[in-house]
RNA sequence: GCCGACGUAGCUCAGUUGGUCAGAGCAGCUGAUUUGUAAUCAGCAGGUCGUGGGUUCGACUCCCUCCAUCGGCUCCA
């Protein structure tokens, strides 16, 4: 007998040998139709592996990530098992699961792949799930393996044996298609009800440029049908708030091909809001002690050769122009931080001085590769809600603190509900590649670890993901929809203090090294303003809204008095406009409904002569008729609510 | 940069095997209408069919080049 010990501390005995399957089976006939895979101590288990020791059992639904990526993991298999029988002598890459779905690296030789195979790949899945197969594993050993895949020249898998260690190679199999893999997967594939191939590309081999190009087969499946239509709904959705779209609708910002690809141009209702949420931050900024500097868009490449920059980026970079007479050399400035270590060594530093900070919408240009240019986010020249703040090591920790107020205060104005923050910290043992002493170090780690809890953060720990010159703290959003975006960024910098020899002078009257935070709450105008429109699907809040207001005459007889509400508005500070069109009222709403204005304002005979407004609030709700100073009343306490 | 897809009017999109196929709706302009909570009517104007080459009697349609866009890969101070 063994002592199975499960997540709420209960302990049952069970024959040695039993699977979790049939632990499921014991408990309800609904969970075991329900479970898709198993921990096991930890690690993740197939339902029909037996148990032979005291363990530890968590069993793994759908509604698990353990659950999900069993079933998606099974799905790839099932994919390739079509994709074998649809092209024979078709060679396997990698397959894993991924966080929605899963994907195939596959090599087809000289067979290309097009949009329209995916429903006949989709077809014969689905056939194959019906007939439901069984998932069995095995054992082999390295040479059996080998033997295997060089036997039917798949010099993909062959390249993945020659990395593993011998006695822990497994095979699985689902009908006719045998895969290398270490599992877990599902009893049979029955369980996939629905399928959807979604995308083909390109991925190489170990994502290796230099390696040969695969071709990678998206793909997402369901225990339900139902679920899959969910699904698409949601990326119809997503479609719909694609902020390349609204930003072309609401007039916000565009590309042009001659200007150069990721230049964003922004429209005069883009600039307006970017400049909205400058104003916004730049008053909390100055509330918490920053000071605003001005730095210029280029600088001498001795500048980068100081920080180190050039070293690391200066190849992959946009190239330095020349002055023609001198010939000296000057990059576009890809990062602001250089400048502003040159504006704190403008003068000596006490510790009295300490913590400076300085603030500043800095306009960087990086190279990024053609193909990976995206909208707004993803751009050539962007503009950083930049600030470089100097402090003393044993100030760290609070100006740690406030920083992450600041990005709390932004997020609960901007309504992101959802956030994570990742601490990225050293490798656990390999301090090798790290700069400064590791007392600093330590107490940095420390210092972000104990802010992030003190302000009630949740916060996911990664090691061996702070930079070269010091550790970090990332903003993650979830947006309306569901999907996880970067914002802002904390960093500790070691590295830029010790290039620049920053240097304060102390209570003992003697020179010490400033710490260095990087901060960032935006990331960038360019990206939050993206996120921002994908989160609230354009329907921005009153107070970014580039319209608030809009005024409809019933005709044309009502547009002076249009006019005289109009400026009333205005001389509240309200941006209202007068939609006044020779066209029916009915089409002005429906326009300006569509155009997702926030108010629309109804005047006609009724209100010319009550000195009124009839108002409407986008979606519908009719709030009624009431005076002019009422509503510019209303409104603002509106937008007073959405800033407090 | 690499692989794949795609590019027709300001926007969204039709355009069959190369031969009345240069089209529609919206937006714009002109006129009529003077409107009460999601589309009033009529007319007009708009495009070297991304670019450059080629095949052909004939190319939006077939082939090649380049450019841009989209989906990925890779990278991200």
């Amino acid at each position: 007998m063994i002592k199975i010990t499960f997540p709420d501390g209960n302990v049952k005995e069970f024959e040695s040998g039993i699977t979790a399957y049939q632990i499921a089976e014991s408990i309800s006939p609904r969970l075991a139709a329900d479970v898709l895979s198993a921990s096991v101590d930890g690690r993740i288990y197939d339902l029909d592996r037996p148990i032979t020791e005291d363990a530890s059992l968590k069993l793994h639904k759908w509604d698990d990530k353990e659950g999900k990526y069993t079933f998606w993991h099974s799905s790839s298999h099932l994919m390739a098992e079509a994709l074998e029988a649809i092209f024979p002598g078709v060679k396997f890459g990698i397959g894993p699961a991924i966080e929605n779905g899963f994907y195939y690296d596959v090599d087809l030789g000289e067979r290309q792949l097009v949009e329209a195979d995916l429903k006949k790949i989709e077809e014969k899945m689905i056939e194959l799930a019906r007939s439901g197969e069984k998932f069995t594993r095995i054992d082999v050993t390295k040479a059996e393996a080998m033997k295997k895949y060089t036997q039917k020249g798949d010099q993909y898998k062959c390249e993945l044996i020659r990395d593993l260690e011998d006695g822990t190679i497994t095979f699985y199999t689902n009908g006719g298609f045998t895969d290398l893999c270490r599992g877990p997967h599902l009893r049979n594939t029955s369980v996939i009800k629905a399928v959807k191939l979604l995308s083909i590309a390109g991925a190489y081999w170990r994502g290796d440029e230099h390696n040969k190009q695969l071709t990678r087969i998206y793909g997402i499946t369901f225990p339900k049908k139902s679920m899959l239509d969910e699904y698409l709904v949601m990326l119809e959705e997503a479609k719909k708030r694609d902020h390349r779209k609204l930003g072309k609708e609401m007039e916000l910002f565009t590309f042009s091909s001659k200007v150069g690809m990721g230049l964003p141009l922004w429209l005069p209702k883009g600039a307006a809001l970017r400049d909205r949420l400058e104003q916004f931050l730049r008053k909390v900024q100055k509330q918490y002690g920053y000071l605003q500097v001005i730095t210029p868009h280029i600088g001498n490449k001795e500048l980068y050769i100081t920080s180190g920059h050039w070293a690391k980026y200066g190849k992959d970079s946009f190239r330095p122009i020349t002055t023609p007479q001198e010939g000296e050399e000057y990059l576009l400035k890809p990062m602001n931080c250089p400048h502003h270590c040159e504006i704190y060594k403008s003068k000596p530093r006490s510790y009295k001085d300490l913590p400076l900070r300085y603030a500043e919408f800095g306009t960087v240009y990086r190279y990024e590769q053609s193909g990976e240019l995206h909208g707004l986010t993803r751009v050539r020249g962007f503009t950083q809600d930049d600030a470089h703040l100097f402090c003393r090591p044993d100030q760290l920790k609070d100006e740690f603190c406030k920083v992450i107020d600041i990005v709390l205060y932004i997020f609960r104005t901007l309504k992101f509900d959802k956030f994570t923050a990742q601490v990225s910290l050293r490798h656990q043992t390999d301090h090798s590649k790290y700069i400064g002493s590791e007392e600093n170090w330590e107490k940095a780690e420390r210092a972000i670890q104990e802010a992030a809890a003190e302000k009630g953060l949740p916060t996911v720990v990664e090691y061996d993901e702070a930079a070269f010159y010091g550790p970090k703290l990332d903003f993650m959003v979830k947006d309306a929809i569901g999907r996880s975006w970067q914002l802002g960024t904390i960093q500790v910098d070691y590295n830029l203090p010790e290039r620049f020899e920053l240097e304060y002078v102390g209570a003992d009257d003697k020179k010490h090294r400033p710490v260095m935070i990087h901060r960032a709450p935006f990331g960038s105008m360019e990206r939050f303003v993206a996120v921002l429109l994908e989160h609230t699907g354009g329907k921005l809040p009153l107070w970014l809204a580039p319209d608030q207001v809009m005024i409809l005459p019933v005709s044309e007889k009502y547009n002076d008095f249009a006019k005289k509400v109009c400026e009333l508005l205005n001389n509240y500070e309200i941006r209202a406009s007068i939609d006044d069109r020779n066209e029916t009222i009915g089409k002005k709403i429906r326009e300006n409904e569509l155009k997702r204005m926030p108010f629309l304002l109804v005047v006609g005979e009724k209100e010319e002569t009550n000195g009124s407004v009839s108002v409407r609030k986008q979606g519908g709700e009719n709030l009624g008729e009431m005076p002019v100073e009422e509503f510019a009343k209303y409104i603002k306490g509106e937008i007073d609510k959405e800033l407090e």
